[in-house]
DNA sequence: GTGAAAGCGCTAACAC
DNA sequence: GTGTTAGCGCTTTCAC
């Protein structure tokens, strides 16, 4: 990847027009070397190549968005980090997204929402095409963006089923966490405990429901009671400490599983207060294994997302609904893991 | 922002000629309208207003950027997450960076660095114009990717200083964390400790001798012992374990100052293990204020980088630097602050 | 298989 | 102040 040193059409980068004078061919041979290499002579693309790579030439973005009218970009909005919890799935989302995203040729533009109005910063990108389509990631209940975007036919497709839209039409990815928070309980009735306790969120909260929904059905297979052992809450560490202090007192668990870790923070703290340790005395699993779940002391077992798998199959819906706009992808649901640490416990006699 | 039910150009979004037509202009007339409102008179700016709200025209970015020669995008090149370890900066200098260039009109593009060679992804997006200008955040020693930059001339910000590169003539924004390791130590003897520890990174970390520096200062206007009392190590929570158990059993230490939250937790892992209570036995400071400071009992004390400080500044820098090229931004040193929790633990007899 | 012509939507430079 | 002209660098269409 040398750099020419001879002089080149306006002093600044090498145009088309530079390597087709240099290769001795139009421009437009030059560009189909580019897109569509397999129509030229071996001969001719081999000079042209060779021109290509002599002057380091690389095709002007903006003249060929507005040729293609695509831009090769694909906005994400990203919400302020919430301090004071645990929660922080998007790094890890964000970073595959990215890597994914660059092997078919796209790029990832960032923007946040303007305040209120989440849609605001979607309809500035989409009319002033800077972004050929949009990964939507907050599609929870009430999230007017999805109904909006499928209105002004924006391509996008979602991190997160829809929920509650019966007129949905793209393509989403999600995780099945009730499927995780079954594997959490089912993992601490294998080592033993009979009194599980879920701490979980609102109940107007769908997500919350469907965590909900996998502690109760693993409880029901077993046999085990759930009456009394249930706490909805908002998901904040304090929450997660008072909720723990009522079902401790009241219902005498010998373990949670939550809806977040920051929830299970919230039960390490009420175990610390009282002189309990977290594992051996109460086991705590929480959610979404964040970085807190990874370093706290002795570990805090946690769920585990697949948000790199959901990351990459969010990028093959793209590209196919980019591609070819007409087929619908379906929506796919990921198995979520369990990361188990020192805050499970031993297995009880 | 009504949407124009009648016929436009070209089927798709309007265009400059569709306003014009409307609002009975020339097209120059309109792009003077959206960019130099001033030039027109009052009058007609309404009309061409109007036509505009009325069609919900919005510029073409790709025209825009072809005929302008500049893409109104900042690339910013994001490392995977470190897993296992509390370290999670970029969150929030990312969400402020993007907040604080949409208000100076730029978007922040993403990328990842493509394995080995760093230097790589900014190749491609400065040789397809992709970007007007990059934003470099790890300038550690050794990092060759500003040297690189300075070299094809490509506009860069960097948050973090140039630490050993004396040509650097590119703006810069960094934290004094020195000063940060001194506030750390200063609060743990204005409690009354008297042999405080520190963790930090090995000594070819540039970063870490700097913030070893705030804490060996402060202990030497105290006129208290460092002798014993440091350790070096890598940046994880087993090290940062593994050096806390070295020093408690070695130089009795009452208080631990660490090089990142990280070391911190490890930390606070051997206190656990020993049956000491973090603040009330041992007092422990972190550094970087991440989620898992803020979310574990009894609350990590840690500095606190002022990352959205940072990202403004970096804005200015870069608008400065792409309006005004030839003025060179000086560096900017910014303070970080003591976020007090519970393993300050209370003050001494 | 290769080349010539046209034009994507916009703005810089100039004429009026 | 406003309109006219030209052209940014590329790709699509159509001759050859």
């Amino acid at each position: 990847m040398s750099r020419y040193g001879g002089r080149l059409s306006s002093g600044g980068a090498p145009t088309l027009a530079d390597v087709a004078e240099l290769a001795g061919v139009s421009r437009q041979t030059v560009s189909n070397a580019v897109n569509n290499p397999d129509l030229l002579r071996a001969d001719t693309l081999t000079r042209v190549q060779q021109a290509i790579e002599q002057l380091g030439y690389l095709p002007n973005r903006a003249a060929r968005n507005l040729r293609t009218r695509s831009s090769h970009l694909v906005g994400l909005r990203i919400a302020p980090v919430q301090e004071g919890t645990a929660n922080a799935l998007m790094d890890r989302f964000v970073h595959s997204l990215v890597e994914a995203s660059r092997e078919v040729g796209y790029h990832v533009l960032l923007f946040t929402g303007e305040g209120e109005d989440v849609t605001s910063g979607y309809d500035d990108l989409l009319r002033s095409t800077a972004v050929d389509a949009f990964v939507v990631t907050d599609t929870y209940l009430g999230n007017p963006q999805s109904a909006w975007l499928r209105e002004r036919r924006a391509p996008f497709v979602a991190f997160g089923r829809p929920w509650t839209d019966p007129g949905a039409r793209h393509p989403w990815v999600d995780v099945d966490t009730a499927a995780g928070a079954h594997l959490a309980t089912r993992h601490l009735i294998d080592k033993g405990h009979r009194r599980i306790a879920w701490i979980g969120w609102r109940k107007d909260s769908l997500l919350g429901e469907e965590r909900r929904s996998g502690w109760s059905r693993a409880m029901r297979e077993a046999v085990l009671p759930t009456t009394g052992l249930a706490s909805r809450v908002e998901d904040t560490v304090a929450s997660g400490r008072a909720a723990a202090e009522v079902l401790l007192d009241d219902a005498r668990p010998t373990g949670f599983v939550c809806a977040s870790d920051t929830l299970a923070m919230g039960v390490l703290h009420t175990l610390a207060e009282r002189g309990l340790q977290a594992g051996d005395d109460v086991a705590v699993v929480g959610f979404d294994d964040s970085q807190v779940a990874q370093t706290v002391w002795p570990g805090l077992s946690s769920v585990r997302l697949p948000l790199e798998a959901a990351a990459v199959e969010l990028v093959k819906a793209l590209e196919g609904l980019l591609s070819t706009p007409s087929q619908v992808g379906p929506g796919l649901m990921l198995a979520p893991t369990l990361e188990v640490r020192g805050t499970s416990g031993p297995d009880l006699a």
